[in-house]
DNA sequence: GTGGTCTAGACCACC
DNA sequence: GTGGTCTAGACCACG
């Protein structure tokens, strides 16, 4: 499963569904046509609750990127890949921007930052590897 | 003042309080000894309810941060300035790992990321010059 | 209901209800894993505002007696009965010991002290066996 | 002086006041048409705010155990002392009884209740001696 | 003036 | 249904 979710990242469930099918759709993992898991079957595999998946897919459809497919199941629309890369671009510029406005704004000096930038990039990629 | 409420960062507004005056203690604005501003006073220039501002008021005492001078007002604490500089990095570096966490997560590739990084870098830097 | 709210005891209701949670967990009538009634219900049984009990709940949870579980209530954590019984005995020697050191300090004689002990713990087992 | 101030034990610092006021007649440290002392000076030696001793002698001037004397002082009424050994009683065994009440109530067994009121009993004595 | 407490009632996210 | 957050407005104790 190419779904994580961190119950303390202070991002909704829901939120997180939905910004990760995007992130799969953007990376690929998912192409456009493919069926995604079904809510039950997605609900279980991330232990949550099926109606949070349900509201996160309902989310995804609003925004044309899924699609049904009469008695079949949800599937990645043609104009989602293009458009689920362009929004990876924003969806974690925003975020990144929030912090590091608090990190600026903190007082936090530079130098400093830059450091924990790296530590945690480093740690990041060393979670990746494993 | 040195607080800003941004609505939008995904934190409880009496959150971005405790954080910012944190940040305060530990950035030197805020001295220990020194009163901070009261609830209502802090209230009023924020545009937020006192209720929200006691509540913020409230957690710092039970960290040992502030503590009540009786009818008089809460004051920085003895030990706060050493835990609060600690705690700052703790703080951003906890929010900036879970960023970066996604990023990595979100097959987005690490040229790309590092873009973004400088991109959002320079304008908060823009931001504070200003 | 094995809270019981007296407004006139001078402890502030949401510390009642933070202290009687504690002596039921100690005394086994909530057990570890165990749901807390809800928030809206202990309001409505006690007759007291649910933000209230939801201050007092947040306090539990502060320190790590209660742990939310998602949409579904607050649960006993594995770790509270040893911790409660612990601290039931401090919460009540403290007061204990408020009392006595009033008495004492009143001039009231060690006799006479020893005889109002004993009429209140009879009114109490009075009251008890009823 | 006849009375110290303890900012933990729960009762407010004038009420504190009455009540040691109370006991110092009722214990004869204070007899029938002695002046008790000026608002300022009750104040300095317990270090706190001269309105808050003016709102205890006011009290204690309602409930007709002190009275002025014009240009001179308060002075302890010729019926103070004999109301005031009984409010003793009263007010010790009050507060004594909410605190028996409580430990029955929270499960604590008897015997351990006459353990920690022995501890208590001793450490008070203890402070008594020195 | 200060903080502390309580009530009432609202909206949100999640199950 | 659940808890979490926020607002609005009140009263009290204390300085």
């Amino acid at each position: 499963m190419f779904i994580q979710i961190n119950p303390d990242n202070g991002l909704a469930i829901y939120d997180q569904v939905v910004r990760q099918v995007k992130f799969g759709i953007a990376d690929g993992v998912l192409r456009k046509g493919e069926l995604v898991p079904s809510v039950r079957e997605m609900a279980r595999q991330l232990a949550i609750n099926p109606n949070t998946v349900a509201r996160a897919y309902r989310q995804l459809q609003d925004e044309k990127l899924l699609e049904t497919v009469r008695g079949t199941g949800l599937q990645v629309t043609e104009t989602a890949p293009r458009q689920c890369r362009r929004e990876r671009r924003e969806l974690i510029g925003e975020r990144l921007g929030s912090v590091l406005a608090e990190a600026a704004q903190s007082g936090l000096d530079p130098g400093e930052l830059s450091a924990l930038i790296e530590r945690e990039m480093s740690k990041v990629n060393r979670r990746r590897k494993s």
